[in-house]
DNA sequence: CGGGTACTCTACAACGTTGTAGTCGAGGGA
DNA sequence: TCCCTCGACTACAACGTTGTAGAGTACCCG
């Protein structure tokens, strides 16, 4: 069927070691030779097995990503970005979905459909501290997201809690003082929602102002429509507000309509802030002042981080904790001065 | 390093070959044998080597899908139904993209980068019907997008030109005369853009509508910012038109926003039509009407035909080409019965 | 001119798995 | 009783590649 290195060798009437030594920029080969074979391999259409070169060698030259959805804005960009950072590492990608279930997340880290990849980059979303143990696979492994700190594996991972406080006390230094939440998850101690919501609490503090559960829009997932429905929710509270923090910015976006339907005027009335910066938060209406978390940087230091252990071998040093810098990506939606 | 076969039949103290048998099934095998090789296997924690299997069978359970850009939400989408297809067919997938490039299409194609792959689900952008002869490659091969047609590989895509003239329908029939497209690609003739003002033709001429140059936004890209510009362009030409045709959803919204910026009411001044039918057009304000070309069946089908391919080892039928039906998603942007 | 060394190339084994061809014994039919 | 079949298992080769060890030749230095 295919070219393999027994037919050039044949062709070009050396040995299959000389052909593979060619093909692997061994340095002592006559230029005859190296011509010869060369003429043969391009004569043939030859490439490698990369199967075979991988069962020789250990390594596939692939790495596996696990997301909940590409749906989801947020981890279509990651996986954009970690696609990209291995490509230029030399790498393949190879994605999986667990739709955020921890049912599947964990099956996915047991069974051995990513046997053929090199390592994992791992976004958990249903899995919880109490599964902790699970990470302790037997392949490279960096972890991304904020279920789980403390693991036994490699994390790379955004300043929630320290940007969302610098998000909230952006709203703060633009005078707004009732500020609204959109995302909160009921009782939830791990996770992006529970850490940005710490975040805030200690924007809240820090300047005074008190807390007031009827300003927090709580939901069990972070779809715009989910936004959409907790802003409806808030409004019919009849609670005033000046801000909203929606604590992604789907959530953000999602709400932002609500209120406009509602005839709130953005940002004069109510100042929306956002949390992610997706490439739509430039293009709302208004454009989304929101958090750029770093993504772009995640996604090189998971790569940079699961290669390095890859290489790393038995080499094996404690679990490492990376966090990206953030900054507030100023824009319209709560914009610092408006007549209002 | 890792278990093998050996390990586990050293422990059960059966060859290597009988506990392969167990893995695989194979019936005759004593019951209490079986349960020594499965004690034995459970005990190690042995999981096989699947590039082992892969180089031994010729199969590796894996297929690579190309895409322009994850960050595009059509692609982003696009993929999250391929690898739910594919994990439906227990099929892993790889993720590459070329970035719409034609050279780096091209590269990928000739490439062994996916060799390690069983076939490939290609969504070529750069691509013209130039380099028709570049999809003669060596291995199963399902193309999807409008850039080439009649070319030698399995073709999963929408009906571009009936669903851009149902759309322009759909807004004549709401009383649009003065219909504006943004996104036409100047002098192309082969691609989505090309066929959708096919589509658009087709619809003016079947009305009796005069085409007017002066309507059509140019753009190089189908980015949301080309939407914006493209529509601030189109106002500063100060042609009147009481709708916007956007030839996927990320343009549409893109003129959408400036179009609002601008203080024209949507739908009432101008009715907005998009094209793709992307998570988001439920969740604009105001909500996109649109085309909902199929995605989740391409997806589907480009999954089950490369698989009848791949199953079709030498048995290769003609090229075949599968054309998703079509609907358009009503919602309030292009909304039939407005006070105008 | 002898001995070492560098160069060029080859044979063989191995990576972990599975297909093929067997071995060996038990059981059944004639 | 003999032959044949079937069940249960094993030995070996092969998938395509690369590392290791080594063979043979040419060359340089003393």
């Amino acid at each position: 069927m295919s070219v393999t290195l027994h037919d050039v060798a044949r062709v070009a009437g050396v040995s299959i070691k000389t052909v593979s030594n060619v093909i692997n920029a061994y340095p002592h080969i006559r230029p005859a030779t190296k011509e010869r074979v060369e003429a043969a391999i391009a004569e043939l259409g030859y490439t490698p097995n990369l199967t075979a070169r991988s069962l020789r060698s250990g390594r596939s030259g692939a790495i596996a990503l696990a997301v909940p959805d590409l749906g989801l804005a947020y981890f279509a960009e990651l996986a954009a970005s970690v696609i990209e950072a291995a490509e230029a590492a030399g790498l393949v990608v190879l994605v999986e979905q667990t739709g955020g279930d921890r049912e599947r997340e964990l099956e996915l880290l047991r069974s051995p459909r990513l046997k053929m990849t090199d390592g994992l980059i791992f976004s958990a979303l249903g899995m919880s501290e109490a599964d902790v143990a699970s990470l302790s696979v037997g392949f490279p492994l960096v972890l991304l997201g904020e279920r789980i700190f403390g693991g036994p594996t490699d994390h790379v991972t955004m300043r929630n809690v320290e940007a969302a406080r610098a998000a909230t006390e952006y709203l703060i230094s633009s005078g707004r003082r009732r500020i609204a939440v959109v995302g909160a998850h009921e009782g939830e101690v791990v996770g992006s929602a529970a850490l940005r919501m710490q975040g805030y609490l200690e924007a809240l503090e820090a300047h005074g102002i008190a807390y007031d559960d009827s300003l927090i829009g709580y939901t069990t997932l972070w779809h715009r429509s989910n936004g959409a429905r907790s802003m409806t929710e808030l409004l019919e509270r009849e609670v005033p507000f000046d801000a909203v923090f929606g604590l992604n910015d789907t959530l953000a976006l999602g709400a932002m309509r609500v209120l406009q339907v509602s005839g709130r005027r953005v940002p004069e009335d109510v100042a929306v802030m956002g949390f992610d910066d997706l490439d739509e938060a430039g293009y709302s209406i208004p454009s989304l002042t929101t958090v750029d978390p770093g993504r772009a940087w995640i996604a090189k230091t998971a790569v940079a981080t699961l290669v390095e252990r890859i290489a790393g071998g038995d080499v094996v040093g404690p679990p490492r904790l990376r966090l990206a810098d953030f900054r507030i990506a100023e824009r319209e939606s709560a914009a610092l001065a408006v007549a209002r």
